[in-house]
DNA sequence: AATGAATGAGAATTCATTCAT
DNA sequence: GATGAATGAATTCTCATTCAT
């Protein structure tokens, strides 16, 4: 599904100079990556908008897609970090309250960088390698609501719980996503409501 | 976020050459869209793989994005029509036969052209006409669905039907679509299974 | 030696006008790979030299190094038919008068178009895939230099015609091409005299 | 005819490390000329292939010339001490034994460091200061079989000796190039055999 | 209708070289 | 002495689009 693309990271800065320079790059690029969109992202812009020069670009990234790929690379951990974190706080609480808090923290997370997630996201699949990245979100989300689920065979009533995690997963990203990032947004604390009112019915009762 | 884009069709084909000639164009834009990608396409390859000149292919497509814009309204067109039909025809059918015709329908429509379906949804950039394009779809469906809930609001729990709607349709087109065409694909009879029961839990009882 | 670079012409010209452009092209390269050399070419001077579009010289030329070998190709054809006419004209002739013909005619191919014999000959071997076309050419003449050998058994004194044809010909070309081309330019008669005495006691007295 | 170039070495290294320093730059730059070609290489390749830092190597060396012109020239004094040693060593010989010598030692200088012989006669580009370094090289041969042929003005049948010199200089080197290093290369005793032949009926029988 | 030659703005990318550390 | 980050002009090359034939 498209040509190979080079995304690997070219060279790690090891000076705190060069540090700062990927840095404002990365920023640079988040900037135009929400104001034009991919297609209108360019190496030669990307630098003047961070105020280098392209030779310094091309220092650390060998291509325009390896700069969004470093970029969705730092916001999947944030992101994921966040959701997993909740998960893991919740592996005892009782699941009324687990699934509420989890939803909470997947709203949230969408809710943070909202114009950065929302163009990663629908840009990502198009670059070969970052379909990768994005797969491993959906796996490593839907292997830890199988976790979760495994770990109370009398609280669920699900059969398989891997096709549970994979289902409840799927749709909860996408009604989150939908809500909070679409065009037609709606109001979060109705969509927590609904949200886990699906997750609860589906899962538990 | 980006120029104005040309997607209208140029010209109708009259002539049965000429319905030939958009054929095989389409065709070709199908195939490279698959084999590169959008970012690779361009119209020059396209016209060379479909064995036809560029002057040609302008002559029925004014721009890139209206190539793209016509093979995905064309294939909108057949899958959005499967599903409609199915509701269409289940208005008033019990909730629990209702949505299950409904969910087969869409599990069905995501079978139909796998390929190009997948790539459809992975290539087209949203931004620009394309966008509105697949918002509208969204749209659309919601509204079948809302429609359909406010058919008959004893048989149903929701509080507000467009956002139960809303929800809903996000939810279940992401289910099917990663249950039919990811990587890790599902068993269709359970995905219909699983799908049937997170809808009708949320919705009905 | 050195990687393999695109070198193949990349579409033949079918229209009058293109083959005007493919010939406006051509000559612009020799100008200016005359005037600065191989080094300081670039395929935007020489689009912008002979007054055509960048994007005209891509449709016909893949790279620089492909607008050089088309024109050693071209001057090569040229050179060799001299050289080989001359050879031919002397099957019959006798030794002194056949051997002073043919080197006379060497040294009027090198006459022609000094400024870019000298510059192709210099850039050539550096140039992958031309490397071919300079062998053939020493090939070809050694080829012909023994055939003219083996058909004057008596005529000649030496042991293996293919060994003294591959020596004769690549020292009268390189006397030649020095005696000619060089900064230290020799009397073309001058040369002549010494070059055909060169030959003359090596083969034949 | 190109921009001046600097090809002069920039300081001597005084210390061992600097020494070796050089050292392993030069080696580089012969490895990086062989595999990829003057054109394609580059003063920080060089650098990285050697394992030292861009600025180490322009300490030693003011550019990508003068990295080339530091190798071309260690060769030359190799490869010319040895042949100049050699006429040195018979300017009182019979010719015959002068001649055979001399030729013998052309033909070993060829032999030694075959690949960077064939790599700096191939791809040194014959412009700028590069151009230079060869024409001494030529003119310096030439003089000392002209000095030689001054020598014995009665054991030579020569009439202008610069003429003869500059013509048998040429071809000789040409001949025992093509002959060494040739795709299609000779036995080096029947090599010599055939120079040598050339050689003195030329200048002397 | 169809062709395909021509365009040229603009994107990607390299590389010799400098200089602060 | 050595390092390697930074520079930016210059170059290669693509591609959507037009238009004369």
């Amino acid at each position: 599904m498209g040509p190979r693309l080079r995304t690997a990271p070219r060279k790690q800065p090891t000076q705190a100079r060069a540090t700062a320079t990927v840095e404002v790059i990365l920023q640079a690029t988040a900037r135009l990556l929400g104001k034009d969109g991919y297609d209108h992202l360019s190496t030669n812009k990307v630098a003047a908008a961070a105020g280098v020069s392209v030779g310094s670009l091309y220092q650390y990234f060998p291509s325009k897609e390896a700069l969004v790929a470093a970029l969705a690379e730092r916001h999947r951990e944030r992101v994921m970090g966040l959701v997993l974190e909740r998960i893991a706080a919740h592996v005892d609480s009782p699941p009324e309250v687990a699934i509420r808090e989890i939803v909470r923290g997947i709203i949230e997370a969408h809710g943070r960088d909202r114009a950065l997630h929302r163009v990663l996201s629908e840009q990502i699949p198009r670059i070969g390698k970052l379909k990768t990245l994005i797969e491993d979100i959906e796996v490593h989300a839907a292997g830890a609501v199988r976790a979760w689920l495994e770990r109370r065979p009398h609280g669920v009533r699900v059969k398989d719980p891997a096709v549970a995690a994979f289902i409840v997963s799927h749709a909860v990203e996408a009604a989150v996503h939908a809500g909070v990032l679409g065009d037609a947004a709606i109001d979060p604390a109705v969509l927590e409501d609904e949200v886990v009112d699906l997750v609860l019915r589906y899962l538990v009762k």
